[in-house]
DNA sequence: CGAACTACTTAGTATTGCGGAT
DNA sequence: ATCCGCAATACTAAGTAGTTCG
């Protein structure tokens, strides 16, 4: 049924001209959630036109040998008319737009970087269910739903509230105050391994067989480590900033960890070519085994990775080799990736003390290479590792996927240290590429990875101090919008009057990004990556209006692919205005066109930094996803409920967010299977609730025979508690239920960590005497130690 | 000015490993 | 003791946005 579906899209796409018929097939046969499942026939892309010359690592890969006519034909029409719309463009930013409903105005259809992909012919039919979603109407429901919550402009236009208790709150002007000199002097002794699991206090009961003075004594221990962490800890928060620019005065680290060698194959595995053994190349035999470990992903099954695979991996090939192998299908990996299975089998039944030997050896790179010091104090390192080598894994329908990304070499990598401190050593008989001493920046080290030509860093932990202040300004900025967002919106409304048409398209955009917490869009090279897009980006193929649509007025279907290809699908009603205006910048433009065509980020980013210091479009989503989570719990959480119910609230607050800032999941391969279990536990629960409740009625009966027999008294409260736990049990589990179904496809975390602001979370914890626990883990708590160090019960975003 | 370059945040998925159930 | 399910963590791709360059 669905390879079916599948193949009808794939005709319609044929012929995406008209986008109508691709975007409503999309809309029922799709999923929410569906990546862009394609065909790689020909690269997935036509075109020819570059706009610009690259640098020359992005060209490498650019044999685009085979294009059809047609596109080069396109292409440049395209271009000249760009050209000419350019001067029109001048022309028309002073130009006065009388009447522009009644389209006067000619939009002009500048070509961007982007462009059209190359139509899917055919290909192999490995669609993998999993991968979609169900589009259910539940769930564009319940966007618009949460869309509406937070609609009301004015609502909350008594912002300024805030500011009475936030001033100290956010301690603007740290005051130097050295509180904890503790570790300031103390140069942080090198111990404290960390990795302590204090985390849950609470349940010492590992081993029932330990003694009692032996768990007593664990937990004292897991106290006073905790203490010990916690007057460790670097308060930063309450010392004075730096001046503008400098992000440390002192640094000092081991450089990266690279990762080990390439272990040739042993001589009783063979890579076969065309039924005979061939034994390859070191390198390519290391390519070849990249390839063979992935035999069991869809990837391989690609053909844009197949080839892109085949293509580098000849590069790696001898003289010899590149003869012989011609052909990837007459590749025979199969005893490669058995033993690669092996070996990952072999890993897992590993023995516990082989583990153990395993473990303790991380633990040494991590205590080697996963800390530096940073202005005295002893800071983790986010990725402390160089990314091995292997096969590129592009998301979505990328051009580029299968490309070898290569192994990085120490003179590869550039190394970032203070002066004066202690440069780390280049691995044996190597050196580094460069040393710099550069304290405007964050990273430590950084390299260029080959397959996009992009830089690669190693930065610290979210835990540190860098990326904390960081996230505290962010939230501060979103705070401070949240104090002149009125201003902006009318400002928004207005424009969409404009005379001049940037500015509508500008209005428009913002009102989605408002509206809709869309991404900022920028451009993208095409070819590069794959085609998605936000809202700058959008193209004419990605809506469709609705005059009225399922009882709305002036109703916009979205569907696009945004980040990490995301489907992002809505319907959505707008105002009478900006519905014109969408109509207005739709005229005479095909499906492939932009929609806002006068339109970057940069001039929207232009524009909203003049309306207020700091404000980008991105802020809007961090703005709207805080203010939509406080709104959220406000409404949704009673101070009366049980902890389960308070989670339940919480939980449901932030999957309002989620829904609004589009953060999927796919549902996890055993999703099913344990919502069945649950159900089938809450079902003995049940039993067991009917069986403990006729056992409290014949105790209660004999009470009442026996007049005031201890025992039976004792017993009838004893049944009771049975009675009480039973439910109790069965209102967790079935509020988990609800949890968890509603929570399928939607993924929490990435709002969690990203756009909330961990104050909301922390003052709502206090107020409902929820342990923080609950809602943060270990690593949560540590990267928001900020915000549970200041945050009082008060607190207002 | 726009493209290129750089730095840093945000994102989903793969892997790991813990704790409870058996 | 082992298995299993899931939360936590690791990983790295893919965004945003500022700065520099031609």
């Amino acid at each position: 049924m669905i390879c079916e579906v599948r193949h009808v899209r794939r005709c319609e796409m044929g012929r995406r001209k008209d986008g109508k018929a691709k975007t409503k097939l999309q809309g029922q046969a799709l999923t929410p959630r569906q990546r862009m499942v394609g065909d790689e026939k020909e690269g997935s892309s036509g075109d020819a036109r570059k706009k610009s010359t690259k640098r020359k690592e992005r060209t490498k890969h650019k044999e685009k040998s085979e294009r059809a006519e047609k596109d080069v034909k396109k292409a440049k029409a395209v271009k000249s008319k760009s050209v000419e719309s350019f001067d029109d463009d001048v022309r028309v930013h002073s130009a006065v737009l009388d009447e522009p409903e009644d389209g006067n105005f000619v939009p002009n259809k500048r070509g961007k970087k982007r462009k059209r992909q190359e139509e899917p012919i055919e290909g192999p039919s490995t669609f993998k269910m999993n991968n979609l979603k169900e589009e259910d109407e539940a769930s564009s429901g319940a966007k618009e739903k949460s869309r509406k919550m937070k609609k009301p402009k004015e609502e909350e236009g008594a912002c300024p509230v805030t500011t009475k208790k936030s001033k100290e709150e956010k301690g603007e002007c740290p005051v130097t105050t050295k509180k904890k000199s503790k570790e300031e002097k103390g140069e942080c002794p090198v111990t404290t391994k960390k990795k302590s699991k204090e985390e849950k206090g609470e349940c010492p009961v590992t081993t029932k067989k330990k003694s009692k003075e032996e768990i007593a004594a664990g937990k004292a221990l897991k106290i006073k480590k905790k203490e010990e962490e916690e007057q460790q800890r670097w308060r930063w928060w309450e010392e004075a900033k730096y001046e503008d620019g400098v992000k440390w005065k002192f640094l000092e680290h081991k450089g990266p960890h690279f990762p080990p060698e390439y272990q040739p194959l042993p001589d009783n595995v063979h890579f076969y070519y065309n039924g005979n053994i061939v034994k390859l190349s070191l390198a390519a035999e290391e390519v070849a085994l990249f390839y063979a470990q992935m035999l069991d992903h869809e990837y391989t099954t690609k053909e844009v990775f197949r080839n892109n695979f085949f293509k580098d991996w000849r590069k790696e090939m001898t003289l010899e080799e590149r003869m012989l192998i011609t052909d990837l299908s007459k590749c025979d990996f199969g005893e490669l990736h058995a033993m690669h299975v092996e070996k990952v089998e072999a890993r897992k039944a590993m023995n516990k003390e082989d583990k153990l030997v395993i473990k303790e050896a991380n633990q040494r790179i991590v205590d080697e290479y996963g800390f530096c010091m940073l202005d005295n104090h002893r800071e983790r390192i986010g990725n402390f590792k160089i990314e091995p080598p292997g096969l590129f894994r592009g998301r979505g329908e990328h051009p580029k996927q299968g490309y070898l990304k290569k192994r990085i070499q120490p003179e590869d990598v550039i190394i970032n240290c203070g002066k004066g401190s202690r440069v780390p050593e280049p691995p044996a008989g190597h050196r580094w590429k460069e040393v710099r001493y550069d304290n405007t920046v964050t990273w430590l080290a950084s390299w260029t990875e080959n397959v996009q030509g992009s830089c690669k860093y190693i930065m610290l932990n979210p835990s540190s101090k860098l990326k904390g202040e960081k996230d505290w300004e962010k939230y501060e900025v979103a705070r401070r919008l949240k104090s002149c967002v009125d201003r902006i919106r009318l400002q928004y409304q207005q424009d969409l009057k404009s005379k001049q048409m940037v500015n509508r398209q500008r209005a428009v955009a913002l009102y989605f990004i408002d509206v809709l917490a869309l991404r900022a869009g920028n451009e993208k090279e095409e070819g590069e990556t794959a085609d998605t897009v936000g809202c700058c980006s959008l193209r004419v193929e990605h809506i469709t209006l609705y005059d009225r649509l399922e009882g709305s007025d002036c109703v916009v279907e979205f569907d696009f692919l945004g980040k990490d290809c995301i489907r992002y699908y809505n319907k959505v009603p707008v105002t009478k205005r900006v519905f014109k205006n969408l109509k207005l910048f739709m005229e005479n433009k095909e499906p492939g066109d932009d929609l806002f065509d006068r339109l970057n980020t940069g001039l929207l980013n232009k524009h909203l930094s003049s309306l207020m210091p700091g404000l980008t479009a991105k802020v809007f989503r961090t703005y709207n996803a805080s203010i939509t989570l406080q709104e959220q719990l406000r409404k949704l959480s009673n101070g009366t409920a049980n902890q389960a119910e308070k989670l339940l609230s919480y939980n449901r607050a932030n999957r309002a967010v989620a829904v609004l800032c589009n953060h999927q999941r796919a549902p996890p391969k055993t999703f099913d299977q344990s919502m069945a279990n649950l159900q089938s536990k809450i079902e003995v629960r049940r039993e067991q609730l009917t069986l403990a409740k006729s056992e409290l009625t014949l105790a209660k009966k004999e009470v009442k025979g026996h007049c005031s027999d201890s025992k039976l008294l004792a017993l009838v409260e004893r049944k009771k508690k049975a009675v009480q736990r039973c439910e109790e049990q069965i209102m967790k589990m079935e509020v988990q239920a609800t949890d968890r179904e509603e929570n399928k496809q939607i993924a929490l975390g990435t709002s969690k960590l990203n756009y909330l602001d961990p104050r909301i979370s922390i003052a709502w914890c206090k107020n409902m005497e929820v342990p923080l626990e609950k809602i943060y883990n270990k690593s949560q708590r540590d990267k928001f130690a900020w915000a549970v160090d200041m945050t009082q019960t008060d607190f207002i975003f």
